[in-house]
DNA sequence: CACTTCGGCGCG
DNA sequence: AAAGCGCGCCGAAGTG
């Protein structure tokens, strides 16, 4: 047994039978059979049975007032958990089609999380890797490995994209460690590299932790608070739950002000001048749009741009849309 | 039969 | 002992 679930029984989640996978047969297996349930259980099966008779369409809802950051949550069915990471579960999102006549835009924000925290945290380096339209995973790379940009190989790009991650929540040496799969004392050194070459990314975090510690709440760009009723509790694994959320909720939670402010824009914009243009469906930080198929690119480009003004910041808001017959194709 | 809890896993 | 944030839905097992 390599691990146990909170409430003491053998865990069988995925990174530990994908460890039990390199002696034994059958772990492989179990996993490569769950991978297919699940896909068939909650959305094949599910969303084929939910199919509105009327409009001959799925229907989600959208709740406004659930999460602790501010972001939208979906259900019946929840279309935002619909699969892409792997070639068999973009087959699912295939099957998501606009009438006859009409095409789909996709539009999402590019980094957006990190964007903000360049924002917040006014850090020079991150502020001029952006500024610069660097590739930033790579620039991290560069600065924490102490090579040039051009030379950062994939595994290095690798490491630093984890890195930039798991700082946004909250994560430490440890976490890092089972993240890639490297010694304690590496993890570390990546992290005080790190935080030698972004200062006010330091600064920053630790200036957030200090005033949620004071204000016992943290708030996002638009005034958005999260209260942290355990940010000084005596239990130091309930202090350290609400120190991450400290760091995460600002820029998860302003990340979602942003998205919101863009969709209020675009409504009112659409019920004014594009009234076929139909604004379908979020995924925090991605807008889907149907449309006519004539004049798709320029209601594309209107959009992209719409999105990326929708708040200005200390660097640039980008936005990457495109054009599909189905939902994997635009995105 | 409806409901709850748990472990697991899909997404950003 | 736990050590990365935020969600919702599935099936299994247990409850009444």
């Amino acid at each position: 047994m390599l691990k146990k679930t909170p409430k003491g029984q053998p865990s069988t989640n995925e990174e530990t039978l994908q460890r039990l996978s390199e002696e034994y047969e059958l772990p492989k297996i179990i996993l490569q059979y769950r991978t297919l349930a699940k896909l068939k259980s909650t959305y094949t099966d599910s969303l084929i049975r939910i199919e509105n008779p009327v409009s001959k369409r799925i229907h989600t809802s959208y709740q406004q007032a659930i999460t602790s950051t501010g972001r939208l949550s979906s259900t019946e069915p929840n279309l935002q958990n619909i699969p892409i990471k792997t070639a068999e579960g973009r087959r699912i999102r295939e099957a998501f089609v606009p009438d006859k006549n009409n095409i789909l835009i996709s539009a999402d924000y590019s980094q957006i999380e990190l964007r903000i925290m360049a924002h917040l945290s006014k850090d020079t380096n991150l502020t001029n890797a952006f500024n610069k339209g660097l590739d930033v995973h790579s620039a991290t790379a560069a600065e924490v490995f102490g090579v040039n940009l051009d030379d950062v190989t994939q595994d290095q790009r690798r490491s630093a994209k984890a890195i930039n991650f798991g700082l946004m929540y909250g994560m430490s040496a440890f976490g890092l460690t089972r993240q890639l799969d490297i010694p304690r004392a590496e993890a570390q050194k990546y992290l005080d590299t790190y935080f030698e070459r972004y200062t006010g990314v330091k600064e920053y975090m630790a200036n957030t932790k200090a005033q949620a510690k004071e204000d016992m709440f943290v708030e996002t760009l638009m005034g958005r608070r999260l209260y942290l009723n355990e940010i000084n509790a005596a239990n130091g694994l309930r202090r350290q739950a609400a120190e991450r959320a400290a760091i995460n909720a600002p820029l998860q939670g302003s990340a979602a002000d942003i998205i919101k402010k863009a969709m209020i824009d675009i409504d009112a914009f659409l019920n004014k001048e594009m009234p076929e243009v139909k604004m379908i469906m979020q995924v925090h930080d991605e807008l889907i749009f149907e449309t006519p198929k004539k004049n798709a690119e320029e209601v594309m480009s209107t959009m992209k741009n719409m999105m990326e003004k929708a708040v200005e910041l200390d660097i640039p808001l980008i936005v990457e849309a495109a054009i599909g017959t189905n939902w994997n194709e635009a995105h």
